[in-house]
DNA sequence: GAACTCACG
DNA sequence: ACGTACGTGAGTTCA
């Protein structure tokens, strides 16, 4: 059976351009509407399997319907410019997909789409009508389903006229009565004012249609009845603008619509073109979509005992290599094995070593050459290699070139660094995505020999292609001495500080965690009382129901999906009854219990009693590092509670500490450096206690006059300043209004002149250039930094100025990492790094280097860059991490 | 797998 | 008028 799936243009451009944030490829080209059309078109095209279609467009911005209503449409806001340059893209789309466009002057697509549906129904022809407005379930039908984007245009709902009926009592006619009365404001529509839908739909159920409710407005009473004589031109006027128009002059002919498939190659290219490269690895286009000059010959040889020697007498001093291993946590996932790519200048040879034969006594040669600092390596993902090599035994030394931490750099943002994903950026010839060759999930699995070894034989060619182009952009942005003399030996440092780990007092972790469940049951059955009945206090939406709707506790957040039951929410409820207390007391400790008891004791390894953390080079957009398996950047401090988690911490040897030392005020520091703010400098310079200054110089006042409560402002003033201040945010952190917030700030301003400088110079030069650096030329984009969306553009701004302090603050910290690295091994120190927090380095130390440590570490954190003012740590040590505070 | 919540700097 | 403080990772529930 034939089906005919009609999409409204505009309507879905539009409804895709609001719901997605507003990406853009690499040339500054707006691709959001683009890419929400084409997921829509491609779900469709899957899941309805039309044998027709046909996208209607608005034409001409003058219709009809402005003869009869010049302000038609009109108080709306502007098509904003970067949906407008989208649309050839999105025709240009529909001819690569081949589906049929539809417009006519003089019309808007609503009455295409009215004269095409009637045909159908005339015909008995079945028709999906795919649209963001509600206007067109007037033309449902029983062969006419209208389809209607709700929640962005990922979902939509279906609309035949039983549906209509069930959901507004009305047949689909009726819907132009409805507008009539109520009205749109989007198309500037009066209807009759003060009705809503509310009072339309129970107008309508009594009368039927706009003009038997002006019949009768007799029988209305007092305001309403008024309302209605009075505009009662106005719901005739509306009704007929609201109706669609179903007898445009067009050709109906069926087969002009038929659709039989895209054009593999012209979409592939589309898709290219846009760098929806997502899309491009997921879809198959056929045979011809393939760029042939992209394809470069590989002869791929798995290497055994027998051929081993064909390497091993290939084996030069420079070469690109890959480590694949499968797993998340290279400190337990299983090496695969190690490809060495050879470029001879005749042909492009892979070499492929499985893990058993690079661990065979026959092996020793190529362990060797990977341990040996003289043969410069380029590969992808040092880090992850070397540990992973490491936990087989095997060194990996002489790296000369990381090409992750490389695109990293180049682009922080990044969401695809894989080389499937930074060959196709790159403009190199493709390599498949790991998913395509292993599968997923449950589906996992090695593929056969020869695809293997060809996979990862690609890989190691496309390091090697890719590794000129970076080191290449690199120089251009400024980045090398960034790259090669901080982030490439970090990298190393990390992987020593990870194979290294923490010890854990495992016994210690144990009872703790015995004595949490023990103050949970008891206060899990005291909040069953409290609420009259057992439920999973875990569920935000059961407990949700317990509160607001059973005990009727005011409710005044909501989440997306119902009631917020957030902290600061039951903080608030706190004092209505004495169950929220225990809730927000069974939190905490239930928190303790699963994230910081359990979940840190399956990461102990029983032989050794030790945590090994995985630091993430590449994942944040400032520059920090991260942490998982376990996560060691969020122990609990802020509560005592919490706190004592730190007590399991302890140094794998008998009679060593542990020592810590933190930056203080790091990032304000940086702040006054960069902005050279003179009053914040000076507070610097006379080590003065800056949240106390801030309030000396906000308020006015001696320091003997700065209290407890004024010191608290000023320090969340202080964050706000750090994080991009706005108004609305500081009101909510110190909840005030938002009046007193903007008058806080402008009085911080008005002090600290030079700061407000900085901020307006940052988002300034953002705008220029795209983008922001740190002291150490990090970088970062911020394509949104021009868009008209409010929302947006104000988060690129706070972006704007925040990235090149806490960046800054980032790049200080992994230098004085290198810098501290470099210095326990000139001095022939037995103390070793362990964990980074951000602004805190976590040592273990025997005693007899304990008065050494606590001079060096604060001395190397401290002079790890010169700014122009001092830059200051606190150390302290014990027995445990708790006690090093 | 998304949503919610909460731990850290 | 608009409505989020910046940057992360992990556990639990639920569709």
């Amino acid at each position: 059976m034939d089906k005919l799936i009609i999409i409204d243009g505009n309507s879905i451009a539009n409804r895709a351009f609001y719901a997605l944030p507003l990406l853009s490829n690499s040339n500054g080209l707006h691709t959001n509407a683009v890419y929400g059309f084409t997921t829509m078109l491609l779900k469709l095209i899957e899941e309805e399997k039309p044998t027709h279609f046909l996208v209607a467009f608005d034409a001409g911005k003058i219709t009809f319907r402005h003869k009869e209503y010049a302000e038609y449409k009109g108080g709306r806001a502007k098509t904003p410019p970067e949906l407008s340059e989208q649309f050839p893209l999105i025709k240009e789309l529909l001819t690569a997909f081949k589906i049929p466009q539809f417009e006519l002057s003089g019309y808007e697509a609503d009455d295409i789409i009215g004269t095409l549906t009637k045909a159908a129904d005339e015909k008995g022809e079945k028709v999906l009508l795919v649209s963001g407005d509600k206007d067109m379930l007037q033309l449902a039908s029983d062969h006419v389903t209208v389809a209607i984007t709700r929640k962005g245009i990922s979902e939509v709902e279906l609309y035949n006229p039983q549906e209509i009926k069930e959901r507004y009592g009305l047949t689909p006619g009726q819907i132009i009565d409805l507008k009539g009365l109520m009205g749109d404001t989007s198309d500037n529509i009066p209807g009759i004012p003060g009705v809503g839908e509310k009072t339309a739909l129970k107008m309508l159920h009594e009368y039927g249609s706009v003009e038997e409710v002006l019949a009768n407005s007799a029988n209305l009473k007092g305001k309403m009845k008024e309302k209605v004589e009075e505009h009662a031109k106005d719901a005739i006027m509306s009704k007929e603008l609201a109706t669609i128009f179903r007898e445009v002059p067009m050709e109906t002919q069926w087969d002009t619509f038929r659709y039989d498939g895209f054009d593999g190659q012209a979409l592939s290219g589309m898709f290219r073109k846009l760098e929806f490269k997502s899309l491009l690895e997921k879809m198959d286009f056929g045979p011809g979509a393939v760029n042939e000059e992209q394809v470069e010959t590989l002869e791929a040889v798995a290497v055994s005992e027998e051929n081993l020697g064909e390497l091993i007498a290939k084996l030069t001093d420079s070469a690109a290599i890959h480590v694949e291993a499968v797993g998340e946590n290279p400190h337990q996932a299983s090496l695969v094995g190690v490809v060495w790519f050879v470029d001879d200048g005749a042909a492009n040879v892979s070499y492929y070593v499985p893990s058993e034969l690079l661990k065979s006594a026959a092996g020793e040669p190529l362990r060797v050459w990977l341990g040996d600092e003289a043969k410069k390596k380029q590969l992808f993902d040092l880090h992850r290699a070397r540990l992973v090599l490491a936990w087989q035994g095997i060194t990996l030394a002489g790296v000369d070139f990381d090409a992750l931490l490389a695109a990293y750099l180049l682009d922080p943002t990044e969401s695809n660094l894989s080389l499937s994903g930074l060959t196709f950026k790159y403009g190199l010839p493709g390599v498949k995505t790991d998913e395509e060759v292993f599968g997923k999930g449950a589906k996992f699995r090695l593929p056969d020999l020869a695809a293997l070894s060809d996979h990862l034989g690609r890989k190691a060619m496309a390091i090697a292609r890719i590794v000129p182009v970076l080191r290449d952009e690199l120089e251009k942005s400024e980045m090398q001495s960034l790259f090669y003399e901080l982030e490439q030996p970090l990298a190393g440092v990390l992987a020593e500080m990870e194979l290294r780990g923490i010890h854990v007092d495992a016994e210690g972790l144990k009872a703790l965690g015995v004595e949490l469940v023990k103050q949970l049951d008891t206060i899990m059955t005291s909040i069953y009382k409290l609420a009259g009945v057992e439920f999973n206090i875990n569920s935000p939406k059961q407990l949700g129901e317990i509160l607001f709707e059973k005990l009727g506790l005011p409710a005044w957040k909501k989440t997306k999906t119902g009631y917020s039951t957030d902290a600061e929410v039951l903080e608030r409820l706190a004092p209505y009854n004495e169950i929220v207390g225990q809730i927000l007391h069974y939190r905490q400790l239930a928190k303790l219990q699963s994230t910081y008891v359990e979940g840190l004791l399956k990461e102990v390894r029983p032989e050794t009693g030790k945590v090994h953390t995985y630091y993430r080079q590449t994942i944040a957009a400032t520059g920090r590092l991260s942490s998982q398996f376990p996560n060691l950047q969020n122990i609990p401090i802020r509560l005592e509670e919490g706190r004592k988690i730190r007590k399991v911490f302890v140094p794998s040897e008998p009679g060593w500490y542990i020592l810590a030392a933190d930056y203080s005020q790091i990032e304000l520091r940086v702040l006054a450096h960069i902005s050279q703010d003179e009053k914040l400098k000076e507070a610097f310079l006379q080590n003065m206690d800056i949240h106390t200054k801030t309030a000396m110089d906000v308020f006015g006042v001696a320091e003997s006059a700065v209290d407890a409560n004024m010191r608290r402002q000023a320090k969340a003033v202080n964050f706000g300043i750090v994080y991009g201040i706005s108004d609305y945010g500081l009101s909510q952190n110190l909840d005030i209004t938002r009046k007193d917030a903007a008058q806080f700030i402008e009085q911080y301003f008005a002090v600290f002149q030079g700061v407000r400088k900085y901020m307006d110079d940052i988002v300034k030069d953002a705008r220029r250039d795209g983008y922001v650096t740190t002291l150490l030329q990090r970088r970062r984009y911020l394509p949104e930094i021009t868009a008209s969306n409010f929302n947006l553009r104000s988060f690129a701004e706070r972006t704007a100025m925040n990235t090149p302090i806490q960046g800054t603050a980032a790049d200080i910290i992994k230098l004085a990492m290198v810098q501290m690295a470099d210095r326990l091994k000139q001095e022939g120190l037995k103390s070793r790094m362990l964990l980074q927090v951000h602004d805190e380095l976590v040592f273990e130390v025997p005693e007899e280097e304990l008065e050494t440590m606590r001079r060096i570490v604060p001395e190397v954190m401290a002079a790890a860059l010169q700014l122009d003012v001092p830059l200051s740590a606190d150390v302290d040590f014990g027995l445990t991490w708790y006690d090093a505070k």
